[in-house]
DNA sequence: GTCTATAGAATGATAGAC
DNA sequence: GTCTATCATTCTATAGAC
């Protein structure tokens, strides 16, 4: 009778499969053998195999959406209607990085998922990703009364830079441990966050602080540094 | 009797068919029609797609870690045995930029497959990837050098940083480029590099000064900022 | 509306002839 | 070393039961 049992056991199994294996390993048989449902199921429900994994990634992307939201705005709050650069980098990263990193074990199913699909990238996530720009445009908007005086090409490098910066520390936490010899200690999530934010801030701040020289204070170009 | 002259015609037809659609919109089949050769030459010279993959990726992946350390060589001469910070991070993200960024139209085959490889990321590419991290090294223990003092642990996050803005740009140059509404010009290739080693270069050195401050100067915690 | 059984088209891989 | 023929598996689509 709820309408709709066989297509959340569908999602359930799927979100569990692709977490634990990749989208590459796991058909369209295997979850619905996990599921306990019938393969055409999955058409029905969700149209195709991709749009089954654009639904989890919608549905989880949403929440991590809103979670940056009201961080963002507590922060605005909290600034008295202007947040913090830091604030409000924190509010963009923080979400996702809290989600995505910590120690294995600890780590729910749609965290797995997220994980993965941060990693492996298929055709319907990036489509997805791509229509994450209004989104952004929030943070933008929240930086430019942060900081009036910085150029606005600027702002948006730096909320690129955050975002980059964290992707592939969710990405690449394996390699980077690796590299270093565990030195580098990513499941501190909180200290990971502020790394970054500390990070993107400077770059932000002391560009703000760098144009408004006379000059303009142009970076140095590549050229110089390889003459003695 | 050319023994190889099928595998050369096979991975020059993957290339640009790869790079032109992409790993998934491709079929062996595609590929030895392009080619003008049997479908079971793939299997019999690589074995499988996967190996095909992997096999134009470390070609193309072999001759951006050579320029990356004709570079650091370069920049290490030129400094008496000592690279600067700048020259060192310039050797590591350079060679890979100018070879993804720039006008669309003026890429080559190789330029737009690795931009593909960057994107999609898949299983065969990131195995490939795992074993980057010898090569990496050698840019940590140049890193050591110019910045004896700087915790360890820092010129790790240094170079992850660098890397991930770098890859990022790659990635999602369009994202970054509808975000500002074409303020940001990811055209300019060497402007690009410069604002990347910079930003990555600040982290560093500034990290470095902090440390050296009696308390360790450990960044702000998350929560100070919140409060009004 | 919801689900099952089944058929179809396409893919990567392989065995064996030449 | 190359090719034909074929296999097993995959996603997708449809016809029809409940």
């Amino acid at each position: 009778m709820p309408s709709d049992r066989t297509r959340a056991l569908i999602l359930d199994a799927a979100e569990r499969l692709y977490a634990e294996r990749g989208f590459g390993d796991v058909t369209l048989r295997d979850i619905v053998a996990a599921a306990g449902v019938n393969l055409a199921a999955v058409n029905y429900h969700f149209g195709s195999k991709d749009e089954l994994i654009a639904e989890l990634f919608v549905t989880r992307g949403i929440a991590n959406n809103r979670e940056r939201l009201t961080e963002l705005k507590a922060a605005e709050v909290a600034g008295g209607g202007r947040a913090d650069v830091k604030a409000i980098l924190h509010a963009l990263i923080g979400p996702t990085l809290r989600g995505c990193l910590g120690p294995e074990n600890e780590r729910s199913t749609a965290s797995r998922f997220m994980i993965r699909a941060s990693i492996e990238s298929v055709p319907p996530i990036r489509r997805i990703k791509n229509r994450e720009v209004d989104h952004l445009r929030k943070f933008a908007v929240a930086m430019r009364r942060a900081l009036p005086d910085c150029d606005e090409a600027d702002i948006y490098w730096g909320l690129h830079f955050a975002l980059a910066m964290a992707h592939q520390t969710t990405r690449d936490a394996e390699r980077l441990t690796k590299l270093s010899d565990g030195q580098c200690d990513v499941d501190d999530v909180e200290a990971v966050i502020d790394r970054i934010v500390d990070a993107a801030a400077m770059t932000l701040t002391v560009r703000t602080t760098a144009s408004k020289s006379p000059e303009g204070a142009a970076p140095a170009r590549r050229a110089e540094r390889l003459r003695g």
